[in-house]
DNA sequence: ATCGATACTGACAATATTGTCAATAGGCGA
DNA sequence: TCGCCTATTGACAATATTGTCAGTATCGAT
């Protein structure tokens, strides 16, 4: 029978960054930095690797382009997850939850830390002042909370370090997670580790003032 | 004039290994896992590149040597910060703040991050149970202090726990903090920095009961 | 149906990096 | 001082990876 030449396929530029993307990002979460290969990409995908090179220019503008990505994903989670909470009852839990899976399940600490690691100076373009929109977010909140319950509102220092240490242990937990769990000598547990996160949740918010 | 041949250096194979382990330390913090390059650092140590194959054998035994010396410089320095300590007084912030800089500053989370991102699953053989240790070491002390007090002991997961969260948050810190002093719009500030490590060890200690 | 824009490819170039090997030389003990 | 051990080196090999380029094929627009 004939030698029947493959047909080649040809997708819109979106469509083929969104797969070269997601090819890079699983095997960036796989195999860390060096796993960033355009050949194997290419592979992954099914193409060859000047495709790669005709839509990002060069494996800089490729990470760049992922960095940009997982930045405006990550964003947008957390920002979904905090303004789309009921304000109270089991508020804190739920929102800590999604933060942990957002940042450590699906995989967003990892790629922060690889361009963290990577990258000396941070980027004055990527800039978002994410934090300080969520901070300011809690503080408002507790501000509120206080008010209502007739107790002194907290200071806004003390806001920003429940923040920040939200931030760090999430980020911490989100790449280390096998680690802690090998150096205490437990076995991945999801049941133990949901028990972490909402004990966590609790003793923030024990300490913010707001209920559990 | 003569032009003078470049006298050959000869070390000790220890000292040699030092130096180069020092070099690779070096590179890796600053400009991450793909900085280890042969010959950049025979460069820094101002040797030839075949030398640290003559050493290490291989690059790969290279990393190896690399990791093995900072997992035992971080347990040795992690383990000397608690059991050095005072039981009571400013103990907890001494230890948290021994733990942070011995973490941050002196560059382990980074290199713990550079091994944990790299390898798919971490090497049994490096399974050091370390935070197992530290967590009965903290528990025996909660619970003496608890009885001493005639309050009721604390449970061994909420120990366990509380490590959890300080190597997560110390980690998380160590790795990511011009990270989180850009989103939260701040400049790097020691004095700031200090603060919260003050503040997350208040909380500790609160939680604990332990005195600050 | 034709045509133009461009996604895509194969072959090749340029470069970098790890690793090998024979030879050299520095220090230490006899 | 002599001789051995081995740390060290320069040259080279092998390989891998990014990037270039000219040409092809596919899809949408007219």
């Amino acid at each position: 029978m004939p030698a029947r030449r493959k047909r080649r396929v040809r997708r819109s530029a979106a469509e083929a960054q969104q797969l070269i993307l997601d090819a890079a990002e699983k095997r960036l979460r796989e195999g860390g930095p060096e796993a960033i290969r355009l050949q194997d990409i290419a592979r992954d995908v099914g193409i060859s690797h000047p495709a790669i090179l005709h839509h990002f220019a060069s494996r800089d503008g490729l990470t760049q382009a992922l960095e940009r990505r997982a930045m405006t994903r990550l964003e947008a989670e957390l920002v979904e997850a905090i303004s789309s909470q009921p304000a109270r009852g089991e508020a804190v839990v739920d929102v800590i939850e999604r933060a942990f899976a957002t940042l450590g399940d699906a995989g967003h600490a990892r790629m922060l830390a690889w361009r963290v690691l990577q990258v000396a100076s941070p980027d004055p373009e990527a800039q978002q002042r994410l934090l300080r929109a969520l901070a300011d977010l809690v503080h408002a909140r507790r501000v509120e909370l206080a008010q209502s319950e007739r107790r002194p509102p907290p200071s806004e220092q003390d806001t920003e370090f429940v923040v920040r240490l939200a931030a760090a242990a999430m980020l911490g937990d989100g790449i280390f997670a096998p680690f802690l769990d090998a150096s205490f000598g437990r076995a991945n547990n999801p049941a133990r580790q949901r028990r972490f996160r909402e004990w966590f949740a609790r003793l923030l918010a024990a300490h913010t003032g707001v209920s559990s």
